[in-house]
DNA sequence: GCGTATTGACTACGTCTGTAATCTTGTGAG
DNA sequence: CTCACAAGATTACAGACGTAGTCAATACGC
C-alpha cells in the first residue's frame, strides 16, 4: 500500500478503477492500445501490482478476476502531494500561480475554480 | 533537456537554481545533509546532469563549475503537466476540486487563489 | 621536490522498471 | 483419450536510479 506505483503500472491501474474486477485478458484489451502491449506484460503489471498490495484477487474458475485494493482518490492524493512537497513547498497556491502565470489557466478554469471557492467558503 | 530528472538529481538542480554556479564541493554542501550523501555521490549526480544536458559547465582552474541549462519554471512547467494529464485529464479544476474535497487547501491558500484569480481577471 | 588531499573520469552494483519469453498445468475440441 | 492452447508462475534482460568506490592527474603545504 505503501509502495509506489510506477506509470506502466498506473495504466493498468486506471482500466481497474474504471471497471472491475476483470481477468487479465480483459484487463489487456481495455489498455490503450497506443501502448502496444502484449499480454505478457499486462500480466507481469498484474503480478508486480498483487506483490505491491494495490490489487487483490480471487479464482474464477481456472483464472483470477483482479479488482483494485486503493482508492484512486488516495493514490492521486499522495501523487498530488508529492508534486507540492517537491515543487511548490507543499502549499497549494504556489501551484495555482505558477499554472495562471504560465497560461495554462483557461477560462473555464478560472471559472470553476472560483466557483469551487465560493462553495467551500458557504 | 527532454530527458528526464530523477528524484536524486532534482536535489542537485534544486541547489543550482538556488545559487550558481558552484563547485561540486560546493553544491554538495549545500545537499540537504538528511540525504546523508557523500561528495562521490553528489558527482555522480552532476555528471549524469551534464549527459543529461540539464547543467552546463565550465572550466575554473582545476575543477569546474556548474550551472543549470534550463530554467526552474520549465521544469516545474513539465512535472505539473505531467501529473494533470496523467490524474486529472489534463486541466486544472479539477487537481483543486481534488485538494478541496481533500481538505488540503488551507484558509490562507483559499484567499491566496482568490486574490490570484482577480488578479488575472483584471 | 615530495607526499597528500582534491578533482574529475570511470567503474560498480543492487533494485526498480519496461517489456517480454518460457515453463507448467489444466481444459476443451475432436 | 489426446493434444494444442490459455492461465498463472517463474525467469530474463537491458536501461535508469541510488549510492558509492577506484584511478589518474595535479596543486598546495612544507
Amino acid at each position: 500500500m505503501t509502495e509506489r506505483i510506477s506509470d506502466a503500472e498506473h495504466a493498468v491501474m486506471e482500466v481497474l478503477w474504471r471497471q472491475a474486477p476483470l481477468g487479465a485478458q480483459e484487463v489487456a484489451d481495455r489498455i490503450d492500445p497506443e501502448r502496444g502491449w502484449s499480454i505478457r506484460t499486462v500480466k507481469t503489471m498484474l503480478s508486480r501490482l498483487l506483490a505491491k498490495g494495490a490489487l487483490v484477487h480471487e479464482e474464477d474458475g481456472r483464472r483470477y478476476l483482479y479488482r483494485p485494493a486503493i482508492a484512486r482518490d488516495d493514490f492521486v492524493a499522495r501523487e498530488s502531494r508529492r508534486l507540492l512537497d517537491r515543487m511548490f513547498g507543499g502549499s497549494v497556491s504556489p501551484l495555482v500561480a505558477h499554472l495562471a502565470e504560465r497560461d495554462s489557466l483557461t477560462d473555464e478554469d478560472i471559472a470553476e475554480i472560483e466557483a469551487l471557492l465560493k462553495e467551500l467558503k458557504s
